[in-house]
DNA sequence: GGCCAGGCCTGAT
DNA sequence: ATCAGGCATGGC
């Protein structure tokens, strides 16, 4: 990969295994909107950024080489050999292979843990557009605003502090529905006992998985999408509508509850499971297969 | 109008 | 430990 810097852009030539599309819209993150023209805008770290492919190369406008470094370089996590990942996936079975190639370009990103946990709590009995409005809904009211980009304005996630100062009524304006009160109590919770995101990330899979479960609204799935997509545990496996389908069609588990099927994939994929969950999810909801 | 969505909480067994 | 039933909201 070669990193050249232009006016307020980034550009990055012979990139492997990184595509707009296949990233920003398989349902880890909701805060990018594809643009008209195709690309991309969204906001991390307190930073509004565009990103589009052309040809081989990816073009990251409205920044430039220090807030690559710093910020996008690990959000984009450009550091871990996907090429790698992908070929031990394709060689475990035929259906991973399959979904390897279909959605070649995902990289897992490294968010924000604190977004993820409000995000991820949202999500639950929740559809993906809907999730992508209140978390803009909250973002507007309690973040901080980041500038414009494109004519449309763009806000931070609101930090712990912000959040607090929302009602239960207030979030439920922002159209979280029934999760208003699991938001409110989990940032209570981080607040008055100044809980740092950071401990949880320090600790090991397991321990991480359980002690995410004590906050209300959290439960085994919510808890593995947090850790997966927030705090680095590459051996979460998140089990939703689609994994299970998965599982069903693909590794003959029709008669297992949700928990089992969570093990179950845990087991078939160790450390990779992430991963390969990742990679399952993209291909199934694209093709809408076991629907 | 019924069903479902990147499920979780509560209460009952 | 496991399992219903309920739950806001909106698209199909």
């Amino acid at each position: 990969m070669i990193v050249e810097e232009r006016e307020n852009k980034i550009i990055l030539k012979d990139i492997i295994d990184f595509d707009p599309v296949h990233i920003l819209d398989c349902g880890q993150c909701f805060r990018w909107t594809k643009e008209e023209d195709g690309s991309y805008t969204g906001v991390a770290k307190g930073k509004i950024l565009n990103v589009r492919k052309n040809d081989n190369e990816i073009i990251l406008d409205n920044t430039n080489i220090s807030d690559f470094e710093n910020i996008w370089y690990d959000y984009f996590d450009l550091a871990r050999d996907y090429s790698s990942i992908k070929k031990e996936l394709a060689s475990h079975d035929e259906n991973l292979r399959a979904a390897v190639d279909f959605g070649w370009g995902i990289r897992i990103l490294q968010q924000d843990a604190w977004e993820m946990l409000i995000s991820f709590i949202i999500s639950s009995n929740n559809r993906i557009p809907m999730i992508q409005r209140a978390i803009n809904n909250i973002s507007e009211r309690y973040g901080d605003k980041l500038g414009e980009y494109k004519g449309k304005t763009y806000y931070s996630f609101p930090t712990p502090e912000q959040l607090s100062k929302a009602s239960i009524e207030e979030l439920r304006d922002c159209k979280t529905g029934f999760r208003d009160k699991y938001i409110f109590s989990t940032t209570r919770d981080v607040i008055d006992n100044k809980l740092d995101m950071q401990d949880f990330i320090d600790m090991n899979s397991a321990t991480c998985h359980k002690e995410l479960m004590k906050f209300k609204g959290v439960g085994a799935k919510v808890s593995d999408c947090i850790a997966l997509f927030g705090m680095g545990k590459y051996d979460s496996f998140p089990v939703d509508v689609w994994v299970k389908r998965v599982m069903q069609e693909f590794y003959n588990a029709e008669d297992m509850s949700l928990l089992k099927m969570r093990k179950y994939g845990m087991d078939l994929f160790g450390e990779k499971a992430g991963f390969a969950q990742q990679y399952l999810f993209y291909y199934v909801r694209e093709m809408e297969i076991g629907k």
